[in-house]
DNA sequence: TACACGTGGTG
DNA sequence: TCACCAAGTGT
């Protein structure tokens, strides 16, 4: 079963931008980097953020060295954001007490900030070769179909990492991991699996019972509340756009947004407009803009203001907004005004 | 433990 | 259009 794995993995391996060539010993750093990306972010969206990423910042210390402004920016898109934020904390955390480099124990990599059980796991494994698995979706999902494992999709991971523990040891245990992962990501998928492609399905309970489909169970989903808010869109003579930057201790904390009403129950207009940046006049705009983050749905419905009206904030050329960090709402707001927003590594 | 936390791809 | 969901972590 290892050895079919190791041998399927080393036949059809894709060439990801953070994945060293066979037989080379990868960079820690940029493992790191990658699979704090990879939380709960495509590798196809990684692929293409990734590369200029490191560039930017080839080592912990360039990292650690750089404002929390400018790895926002470069995070731009990711979602997530309290990643780039841990990663920042982990980089000084690196320069302080590793001198610089990523520690090789799976103790000290689980210390770090933004590194929970899988990716401490993960790098143990990928960039040291320590026999560890790193059980993340992928593995969760494959080890539960390997193993006829028919509980709901998030109580698997404990009883997966202790069935396939015993693939971590002999050769390879980081090509172990990543097979595991690609496995998952191109033949064991969640919802369509090509069994018959699979080079492990001589091992595998839920193939052999025709049951892989519908392994792991599917947890019930809860619908999603809607919020709604208003954003007042004022632009000035001179073409710079009022903005404000959100607090830290907040979702999307640290990044630049156009001034709205507080998201929340649906609203009058005239209560929209109680918390516009300045008196007005004000023309709502038709129609709506929808949002969806993970827990909820936010609507917003935009007005513009009288150019020359008087208000105090953030006020940005569109070409200044390359330097700070625009979430995707920012963004998706400023497209339906007719507001390109520059963008590097996309 | 259950929930909060972003976004883009996919069928 | 829309639900699903992807290399999870912190609280």
């Amino acid at each position: 079963m290892r050895s079919a794995l190791l041998a399927w993995y080393d036949a059809t391996r894709r060439a990801l931008p953070w994945r060293a060539p066979p037989g080379v010993r990868p960079d820690p750093w940029a493992v790191l980097v990658s699979e704090v990306m990879l939380q709960q972010t495509t590798a196809a969206t990684v692929a293409r953020r990734f590369p200029l990423f490191v560039q930017r910042f080839p080592t912990p210390a360039a990292l650690a060295g750089s404002s929390l402004e400018e790895v926002l920016v470069a995070w731009q898109g990711l979602g997530y954001y309290r990643r780039a934020r841990s990663l920042h904390a982990c980089a000084q955390r690196l320069v302080a007490e590793h001198d610089g480099r990523v520690p090789d124990s799976l103790d000290a990599l689980r210390a770090l900030p933004g590194l929970g059980a899988y990716t401490a796991a993960a790098v143990a494994a990928i960039a040291f070769d320590r026999p560890v698995l790193p059980v993340d979706g992928n593995v969760a999902r494959v080890g539960a179909r390997l193993l006829g494992l028919a509980l709901p999709a998030d109580r698997v991971r404990a009883p997966v990492a202790a069935g396939l523990a015993p693939l971590a040891h002999g050769e390879r245990p980081g090509d172990v991991a990543q097979a595991l992962m690609e496995l998952g990501a191109l033949v064991c998928r969640p919802r369509a699996p090509s069994c018959s492609c699979c080079p492990v399905r001589a091992y595998c309970r839920a193939a052999g019972s025709g049951r892989a489909r519908d392994i792991p169970a599917r947890p019930s989903r809860r619908a999603v509340p809607v919020r709604s808010t208003m954003a007042f869109f004022l632009r000035r003579a001179d073409g710079a756009i009022l903005f404000r930057r959100r607090p830290d201790d907040v979702p999307l904390g640290g990044m630049i947004e156009l001034p709205s009403s507080p998201w929340g129950e649906e609203r009058s207009l005239d209560e929209h407009l109680a918390h516009a940046p300045a008196p007005g006049p004000w023309e709502p705009l038709p129609g709506e803009v929808r949002h969806r983050f993970t827990h909820f749905e936010l609507r917003v419905r935009l007005a513009r203001g009288t150019a020359g009206v008087a208000a105090s904030g953030l006020w940005l050329a569109p070409e200044a907004l390359s330097a700070v960090p625009v979430p995707t709402l920012t963004r998706k707001l400023l497209a339906r005004l007719g507001v390109v927003v520059p963008h590097r590594g996309r």
